[in-house]
RNA sequence: GAUCUGGUAGCUCAGUCGGUAGAGCAAUACACUUUUAAUGUAUGGGUCCUGGGUUCAAGUCCCAGCCAGAUCACCA
């Protein structure tokens, strides 16, 4: 048996001297709504005849009892309208225990109510709802946080421990405004992103989760283990190799919404399930893609925002196209002064250590510009940039640049000092690909953890021919916190990952 | 994994030098028919994260642990 606290008891009495009072605390029949408060508070002016009868339904979130008539605050999906509930007319017979007892006493705040009555506005020109007849829809038995603001939009008490919020993501949705509209915006932007490339004729595609080999990136697994079949399997951590499989099979172009998982450390910017969008369309490159990039988060921005300026911390962030463009060594250029095109390892070496790049033995050439660019370029792109021509170690599915040895048809972009899109030319040559993937295996011998597999059925794949193919991956989480501003990918996640909480009782 | 910060009423937070546990909101009771962070009066509400230790005495000091956040490490 739970222990419950004073306002919980109070509350379990008043549901039982509801079904006393002979009203059904948890009704079934149909409650028709015919309008919303932010939809009420935006289109009714006074002296209009729209909204003289509504039927609404939501949340009593306040009560202000002043006697025989009552102020209180109805939520419904859409946001707040404040309800005028007078006794007389609620209870237009001798019997006022609607009034004075059930709605009074018994209903608390978060209870659920449906109401009918008209649209009016107060003397202090409060756009409201005049109530004629209320019902109880359900009876909440745990109390919310009461999250007020004042007149200058000030909130007081807000319900804002981090744990909490995201232990009871539902109690954070129904006091904090603003979380629904982050996640509000989250949809927004697949939507954005899904008509954009259905129009262009792309297919959205699903591909297996479980996968008996996992391959695409360079990250840790989850492994698990399927009874029937008595064999391990892992959770993908890309869908890479199964959407190429798909353009080997004849689609021009495939897409996914993917859910992705990484057994890796945790942090504000990594969640260990997360989501990109993949795509890959035949006969085209990455320089291709990038106009796909820029045109596509360009109207995701306008889509959300209605500008291509969004504000993410104190950066104005503005999308519109084109964005910059670099190579790799320009970038690195650009920010260091140093010309490391020609440069080979030792001399790569000494660089990293002049500009206290952290650096260790292990890392070849390719490795050591990662990180030079990592340490001295990446946190300084905070406008969309295009960084291009990648070394081909770090790029085991990309495809040779024809003119620049050692480098890779590949881009990522860059906001906000982050990642948020990954692209190449892909690799089709299976007998390069075959090559790759062994380098891959050595480096997997010598302790790469996150080394890639070797994955015959794709190179099989591969061998009956690929069409030139430009591939990408976007972090919907990542370019979800830019686009919502928010600081942590927690917020843009209903329900990010977190340790057990204690068990109740002892 | 490391470091730092935090965990006290349903929520937000105080809590001095170690000496009876505090406020606002919420709740309860009464009053009040156009208020709006409603108001006025009164009342109730605590496993001070958990377990040890020091002490006559611990929310407070010490040790260990749990959970969370930030930073770092790791990681596209």
């Amino acid at each position: 048996m739970q222990n419950l606290s004073e306002q919980e008891l109070v509350r379990r009495d008043n549901l039982q001297k509801i079904i006393e009072a002979g009203i059904e605390p948890y009704p079934s029949a149909e409650f028709k709504v015919n309008a919303h408060a932010a939809e009420i508070k935006s289109n009714f002016k006074p002296g209009d005849t729209t909204y003289q009868e509504v039927f609404m339904a939501g949340r009593l979130m306040s009560k202000r009892i002043m006697g025989k008539g009552s102020f209180a605050e109805l939520q419904d999906a859409s946001g707040r309208i404040q309800l005028y509930i007078s006794r007389d007319e609620i209870c237009p017979g001798d019997d006022k225990t609607l009034y004075n007892d059930v709605f009074k006493k018994y209903m608390d705040l978060g209870d659920f109510i449906g109401i009918t009555g008209y649209a009016f506005y107060t003397q202090v020109g409060e756009c409201s709802v005049h109530v004629t007849s209320l019902t109880l829809l359900s009876k909440s038995l745990k109390p919310l946080p009461v999250v007020k603001k004042d007149d200058e939009g000030n909130v007081h008490d807000a319900f804002n421990d981090p744990e909490q919020r995201y232990r009871q993501r539902y109690v954070d949705l129904i006091v904090n405004e603003h979380v629904k509209d982050t996640f509000i915006k989250r949809t927004k932007m697949y939507n954005s992103m899904r008509a954009y490339l259905n129009e262009r004729g792309y297919l959205e595609v699903e591909t297996p989760i479980l996968q008996p080999l996992y391959g695409g990136a360079a990250a840790r697994p989850f492994t698990t283990h399927h009874n029937t079949l008595d064999m391990k399997l892992y959770l993908r951590i890309a869908n890479e190799l199964y959407l190429k499989r798909l353009i080997v099979g004849g689609f021009d172009g495939v897409y996914e919404f993917s859910k992705d998982f990484r057994n890796e450390g945790m942090s504000r910017f990594h969640n260990p399930e997360f989501t990109q969008i993949e795509l890959y369309v035949a006969y085209k490159d990455y320089e291709w893609m990038m106009n796909l990039v820029e045109e596509m988060v360009e109207k995701v921005a306008m889509d959300i925002h209605g500008t291509t300026q969004v504000q993410v911390g104190e950066n104005t962030i503005d999308f519109k196209r084109p964005w910059k463009r670099y190579t790799m060594y320009e970038a690195i250029q650009h920010f260091t002064g140093i010309d490391i095109s020609e440069m080979d390892e030792t001399q790569l070496r000494a660089t990293a250590a002049q500009l206290n790049v952290p650096v260790d033995n292990t890392m070849g050439k390719g490795k050591l510009i990662d990180e030079i660019f990592g340490e001295k370029c990446e946190g300084q792109l905070i406008q969309p940039t295009f960084i291009t021509d990648y070394p081909v170690e770090m790029s085991p599915l990309a495809k040779k640049h024809p003119s620049k040895p050692g480098l890779v048809e590949r881009f990522e972009a860059i906001c906000n000092g982050k990642e948020i899109a990954n692209s190449f030319s892909e690799l089709n040559d299976p007998i390069d690909q075959r090559a790759r993937f062994e380098s891959q295996l050595e480096l997997g011998k010598r302790g790469d953890e996150e080394a890639m597999t070797l994955d015959e059925d794709f190179l099989r794949a591969l061998e009956y021919g690929m069409p030139p193919t430009a591939g990408l991956g976007i972090g919907m989480d990542r370019l979800a916190m830019i686009m919502t501003n928010q600081p942590s990918i927690q917020e843009v996640l209903f329900f990010p990952q977190m340790k057990a909480e204690k068990p109740e009782g002892k």
